[in-house]
DNA sequence: ATTACTTAGTCCGATATCGAACCATAAATC
DNA sequence: GATTTATGGTTCGATATCGGACTAAGTAAT
């Protein structure tokens, strides 16, 4: 039995991924708050980018669902953006317990110029895959992802 | 416009491979968190993991590495891991600046009782990609992973 | 309409995480 | 071999993260 561990076992597989996974989340971390301004964290960055993405108007417990956050996470980064100026919160005409979270237009550019900083280390790394590969890598990812999210219940 | 992002720029791909990547660690931390002992975590979990695929006798400078965490954090994990009588830390016989960690007793029955305990959630989930897949998913994502490291310089 | 029960969000206390500064030892330069 | 310079770890202070308990508002059951 060499030092390679039970990677031929299903579970074993998955073992390996989730760790590939961990780093790699270590890494992108670590990668993009370098070129954040002091004070914002990578889930600030993404949850700006999320509601750029998909409309803004969103609740916080749908962003928390969004990214597999606790609420109580979403409640303090929103927090954070929301002292900086990037998004105000109303209450959401529909249902007074529930909030909206809108972007400012201080968010807007705080993402733009976030990601023009980004962009550089990126484009740096763009050429290790081909598009190709990248694109089914997130699809294969994607299909777990809903999976696992099912399987939360 | 659609509410589809950059998806088509090589770098729109990244930021949404990353994206998947961390929501995904975030599910399979959850996962793993929610059959660990009271006050124990991931990051508890994957180095004593780790300390059994690869030998025992790590340095915490190797481990902070491994996991592409700052070394302050490793400090802090292993400290955890020690209190709990999982690893002892002894001085490296060849750099006394050095130190390091071993594997207890203990911290291996606790390994085993973990993937004990987890295996069956893995295994509700392992048949959504078929294992060739997985495999290759891990390669490609083990390159990446690879390249940005080389790249941190 | 009153009484459960559920859902959205916050507050609180306990870690976890991380950057900056620091100490000790080792390696490199002169 | 004394003086830089680099390396391995810890300490410290500031946030981030998260589970548990709580409040307020909606929904269902009667």
């Amino acid at each position: 039995m060499p030092d390679t561990p039970d990677t031929h076992t299903a579970t074993g597989l998955y073992f390996e991924l989730f760790n590939e996974i961990g780093i790699l989340g270590q890494l992108s971390r670590a990668l993009f708050e370098a070129r954040l301004p002091e004070g914002l964290v990578l889930p600030h960055f993404t949850v700006i980018n999320h509601l750029i993405r998909v409309q803004d108007g969103r609740t916080p417990l749908q962003l928390a669902r969004a990214f597999q956050v606790p609420k109580t996470s979403m409640t303090h980064t929103l927090a954070g953006l929301e002292k900086r100026g990037f998004v105000t919160m109303r209450v959401n005409p529909d249902d007074a317990r529930s909030k909206q979270v809108w972007l400012t237009d201080a968010g807007r550019r705080f993402r733009d110029t976030a990601i023009a900083g980004i962009a550089p280390d990126l484009a740096g790394i763009a050429d290790t895959l081909d598009p190709a590969e990248v694109r089914a890598v997130i699809d294969k990812l994607a299909t777990l992802r809903k999976r696992m999210d099912a399987a939360r219940d």
